[in-house]
RNA sequence: GCCUCAGUAGCUCAGCCGGUUAGAGCGGCGGACUGUUAAUCCGUAGGUCCUAGGUUCAAGUCCUAGCUGAGGCGCCA
């Protein structure tokens, strides 16, 4: 709700400063029959030489235009073609069509840039997301990513008002890292470097040193290790940037680059972080159904349309809509790595042997695992928490021995996993304990120089602490109901693409 | 990185067991109509069948290699 106010101020100092046109989210919001407005966006339609459908990005609706044909020139009228760009001022009246309340009664039309239709790829028919994909420069004109793109906004905005709120402070990590031990995978190396030349040392290893930095540094992985420092001196901070992974990963849920909230929280425990986590995922998703009304409606219409022709198994178990306030309105199940082992074992996919990999305690837990766990036992969000510690980083706080009755050690680690995502959160309870901690470090091979900041945290004033990194396009593409990562950020890096 | 599938008109696709001049819908263009909702109706143009080899009397169709894209798995958020 507070939202819409926020929304509505804007648009009222938008009369003021932008007298040269109103958003059409405001005009359909808030204005009179009678009045006169003037509006400019993109042509989504022109039907009957007569209607025309304008977008704008304010809103998932568009503002019918009434064009009395007569009264134009018909070279003018001629170039009224889908995605052309027009400005018109006229009156509001009420319309006599089905399709919408108010329209506009054209008095005036501005032509600001024309599309060649035979030359202009989009056409206003349903288009794969593949060939989208290649058009990343109109695709955001479209219903679908124009919604999906408005939503990515609303979740980071109550990403921020969420924390603000609570008295986090947001911290920015930094983007280049010289720590080479973060533990989240391979690295984008940064350097200056002529590569065609590379200086080296009397070893014949590359000479660093040289380098713009004086060391090797690298794209981040993850602000964590940062966001520990901000945590033992602010209380309660979260990061929230761009995250970037060398890894290999083809898949319709990975990206080279994507963005990552992270919290971090002194004297927070395991349990504090799952009822965080639980709260403000909950707390993303009621805002969206709260203020992207219209484009979840259009989304989940969308999502009918296309499962029309599928098969009863392949289809969604729930509306868009639905899942949402499903997730929203139901606690999320809460079990141990050591049960989620027990309740697969006892499975009867497992005991007809309809996994490909055998769930086992000690092996970290499969796609089919979790996805067995989330739709078909439970049916909901699931936070799986104290995993072995032989498969989590080295900073995650080792449990005291037989918790869970677990025959191993296990770390106060947790996954969440989302039905159709698979983990959209991963985080833990981090090791305080300075002796423990290193001892991990020296088990994991991490030279400790490396690390001589992260482990002075423990020396000096150290404390009980947790957080979890959400991955960002994740949530986004479980709220927007899209079926690819690569749909949910304006434009993709993944392995061998990097166009716009 | 591994596995599978796909590539035919601007887009989405069909093209059977290899057989004459490669088809449809949408879109474009020309016209008609004019309170439409992805408007409708009539007409029309539009093709290096991904690339390179090979088999064959004959290849969009079969074989080999490559390129591109998608999906699944792994890695993870």
């Amino acid at each position: 709700m507070c939202f819409l106010k926020i929304r509505r101020t804007f648009a009222a100092s938008n009369d003021e400063i932008m007298i040269r046109r109103t958003d059409i989210a405001t005009v359909l919001a808030n204005s009179d029959i009678g009045q006169e407005v003037t509006v400019m966006g993109w042509v989504r339609a022109f039907r009957s030489n007569r209607f025309s459908a304008l977008y704008d990005g304010s809103s998932a609706k568009t503002l019918q235009i009434v064009v009395d044909f007569e009264r134009f020139d018909e070279n003018l009228l001629k170039k009224i073609t889908f995605h052309a760009c027009i400005g018109v001022t006229g009156r509001l009246q009420e319309s006599q069509g089905a399709g919408q309340a108010i329209e506009v009664l054209a008095d005036k039309i501005e032509l600001w840039g024309a599309t060649d239709p035979e030359q202009y790829p989009l056409q206003p028919k349903f288009q794969t997301m593949e060939f989208l994909r290649e058009k990343a420069h109109f695709r955001m004109r479209t219903n679908t990513f124009s919604s999906v793109f408005r939503i990515r906004h609303g979740i980071a905005y109550a990403i921020h008002k969420y924390f603000h709120d609570r008295g986090y402070f947001y911290l920015h990590a930094p983007i280049i890292t010289g720590s080479d031990a973060e533990g989240a995978g391979e690295m984008f190396r940064v350097t200056t470097l002529d590569l065609d030349h590379l200086p080296r040392t009397e070893s014949g290893e590359v000479d660093f040193e040289a380098d713009f930095f004086g060391k090797a540094t690298n794209l981040t992985v993850s602000g964590q290790l940062q966001g520990e420092i901000g945590a033992l001196a602010l209380g309660k901070v979260y990061t929230f940037g761009p995250t970037f992974r060398a890894e290999n990963s083809n898949t319709t849920r990975h990206l080279a680059e994507f963005w990552m909230i992270e919290p971090e929280v002194a004297f927070f425990d395991i349990e504090d972080n799952m009822n965080l986590v639980e709260d403000f995922l909950k707390y993303l998703i009621r805002f969206v159904l709260d203020n992207y009304a219209d484009d979840l409606a259009f989304l989940d219409q969308r999502i009918a349309d296309l499962e029309k022709n599928m098969k009863t198994e392949d289809r969604r178990p729930m509306p868009l809509v639905d899942t949402l306030r499903f997730v929203v309105d139901n606690e999320f199940e809460r079990i141990t790595y050591t049960e989620a082992i027990r309740l697969l074992r006892d499975s009867k996919e497992f005991k007809k042997d309809r996994f490909e990999f055998t769930p086992e305690w000690g092996k970290d837990l499969q796609a089919e695992h979790e996805r067995w766990l989330v739709e078909k036992h439970f049916k909901k969000p699931v936070i799986v928490r104290n995993y072995p510690a032989a498969i989590k980083a080295f900073y995650m706080r080792i449990n005291e021995p037989g918790t869970d009755g677990a025959p191993g050690d296990t770390v106060a680690a947790m996954d969440v996993l989302f039905p159709g995502i698979g983990e959209v959160v991963g985080g833990s309870q981090r090791e305080e304990r300075h002796d423990v901690l290193l001892e991990r470090v020296k088990a994991f091979g991490i030279p400790e120089e490396e690390l001589w900041w992260y482990l002075e945290l423990r020396k000096f004033g150290g404390c009980p602490h947790a957080g979890f990194g959400l991955g960002f396009e994740r949530m986004v593409l479980f709220i927007t109901g899209m079926g690819n990562i690569r749909d949910v950020i304006p434009f993709p890096r993944t392995p061998q693409s990097a166009e716009f």
